[in-house]
DNA sequence: CTGTTAGCGCGTTCAA
DNA sequence: TTGAACGCGCTAACAG
């Protein structure tokens, strides 16, 4: 039960001082209040050799504030992203010394109001909302009045509050330069496309990746060979789309909106025993576990996940002190941040002659 | 902000009754020490008029309790696994009034002090601890004084805490019977044996699923066709291997030691045109997500890592509420709690003539 | 330079 | 039946 903790009261006396003096000694204000160094070494002494940790509870309750931040996801199926953006945001808020409290809501509204309860109770510092969707929706209206990052969520209009996001347009980029440096210039666009309207999905990585492709295609003066609006991104899809695809072309450059379309691209590419990359170069996005494991590894523009969630904590607490410092001054205007999606360099393309 | 939560003193000034008074009204005990039936509902009106929420650090400072878990993984890659134990602790927590803290350190144990330091600081009831690894490992020590429980991690030795593990043997007796049951008498083995040392991996798991498939076949008379022992259980080695057992004899049954061997086989497989199902059947352990994906979806048990979690939150709090209600007795001796790896049927099994 | 005092918000005696 | 007073452990005024 460990309920046998040192308190300051007992260093104090162990020490030979007044609480305060201890307080101020042990929170680093000593030289600056000028305690005599007789004193501080002493209560230093005995406050290591008592294993003395201050109750972060007790000093939770007197300032005000706990070192605390709140993560709520909606995460519903996709779990490996979420536990990513966990990990990246629990890594950035240890690094300046704050704990969080993580809390997931399966999408259910309720569920999400009762959490924030939970936490605003326990008197978090802050709150960061992330989601697995990306596309918008309404905010609870309590965040106004508290320090709030949002995470992959873009919102209708103007937030409040800073967003972090993927740089899914700038990818989208990256993905067509990737295969036009590399000499193609008839590339097929497996998941949207070939039009910039070409697309049948809520999320907005969709649009932007494939805005990102069409607007470099565009300045090379290309179009894509063609294009497949799929619904469902996954394996089966892929197979099937590329497997339409060879019935009319026999491609040399592929990009998959994502990994799992990729994955079927694979397999109704074996089954043609076309080579990869000797017959034909694939590009995809999202950097999913199976990108490494496919043979010859899948180049991809990975969702930086962890990055995210580091960003939006560092972010988060940025406003926690702000308006500690300054509790008057308005917070800085919400922005969205864009982090880049990187590229994982691995067998599936080859140079051709243009 | 949210400075403005209204405390239990106003709520009692504005129903015009005493603190006290209103602290029994709301913890209901107003009954029991028969407080005026009009006090009782004057006080409950203004308080969700009010909009009234006790405050959690108050009292967690006044109790000596916080309702807080925390939760400490050292998952280092597979991190889909840990993301569902962590999202299963979290939903069992919250079903008994519980917050969770997260922690992750990557398997540095210095990290680990620190993240308990931090958590005790904040003074969590109890703590879980959980790994990816499952082999045996030293115990920090304030955790003899603090309720814990032990997830995915085998000790060496007694422990005296509660452990929940995986049904790893029980699986591989299911795995095992599956194929029996569908009428196949010749098995092989892709990842361990086929005799029952034959394993080369720290992973617990390998011996037990080799041992309870051992157990089943022996039950019927029979062993493993073949086995192969693989240290790294990814997809090429699956593919090495089943290329390899390709060259001597054509499988009708294959056990995967796991999911990701089992990627491995298909693509071995397909290249040579043996079908899944009708001319091999196949099953394997953990229900990656893969094991979705493949073609056909691939038979396997999964590993429960969500119910694991959750089950490990219900025995600490279990354990928590133990002391707090009766702190002088002694806690319930710690057992080992084996959570089944129940089979997610899919498309790899078919039955045979025997 | 150091000690005394007063709460932070709440639960709990103990009197009234 | 209710209210006043105390303390959980700590920090921040204010004296001394």
């Amino acid at each position: 039960m460990a309920r046998k903790r040192v308190t300051l009261a007992q260093v104090a006396a162990e020490a030979g001082v007044a609480v305060s003096t201890a307080s101020l000694v042990l929170s680093g204000r000593g030289p600056s209040v000028r305690i005599s160094a007789a004193s501080q070494q002493r209560v230093f002494e005995t406050a290591t050799r008592m294993g003395y940790r201050p109750n972060a509870v007790s000093v939770g309750l007197r300032k005000g504030h706990t070192s605390t931040l709140g993560f709520i996801s909606d995460s519903v199926a996709s779990s490996r992203l979420a536990g990513e953006m966990i990990k990246g945001a629990i890594e950035g808020a240890r690094d300046r010394g704050f704990m969080v409290f993580v809390g997931e809501t399966s999408g259910n509204t309720t569920l999400e109001r009762q959490l924030l309860d939970a936490m605003f109770d326990r008197r978090v510092d802050g709150v960061i909302l992330a989601s697995m969707l990306t596309h918008g929706r309404e905010l609870p209206a309590e965040l106004d009045r508290t320090p709030t990052v949002l995470l992959n969520i873009a919102v209708n209009g103007d937030a409040a509050m800073p967003i972090v996001l993927p740089a899914e347009f700038q990818a989208g980029r990256d993905a067509a330069a990737t295969l036009i440096d590399a000499g193609h210039r008839e590339i097929h666009l497996i998941g949207a496309g070939p039009g910039p309207d070409d697309v049948r999905t809520i999320s907005s990585a969709a649009n932007e990746r494939l805005a990102g492709i069409l607007s470099v295609m565009s300045e090379k003066g290309l179009t894509p060979a063609s294009g497949r609006v799929i619904t469902q991104w996954l394996p089966p899809e892929g197979y099937r789309a590329v497997a339409a695809l060879l019935k009319e072309v026999t491609p040399r450059a592929l990009i998959c909106f994502n990994d799992r379309l990729a994955m079927g691209a694979y397999q109704a590419l074996q089954e043609h025993r076309i080579k990869i990359p000797d017959d034909v170069s694939i590009v995809s996005f999202d950097d999913a576990s199976i990108a490494a494991w496919l043979h010859p590894g899948l180049t991809t523009f990975a969702l930086p996940h962890r990055t995210m969630g580091k960003r939006a904590a560092e972010l988060l607490i940025n406003l926690v002190e702000h308006d500690r410092n300054m509790p008057d001054t308005a917070p800085p205007p919400g922005e969205v941040h864009l982090v880049p999606m990187p590229v994982r360099t691995r067998g599936s393309v080859r140079r051709v002659a243009p």
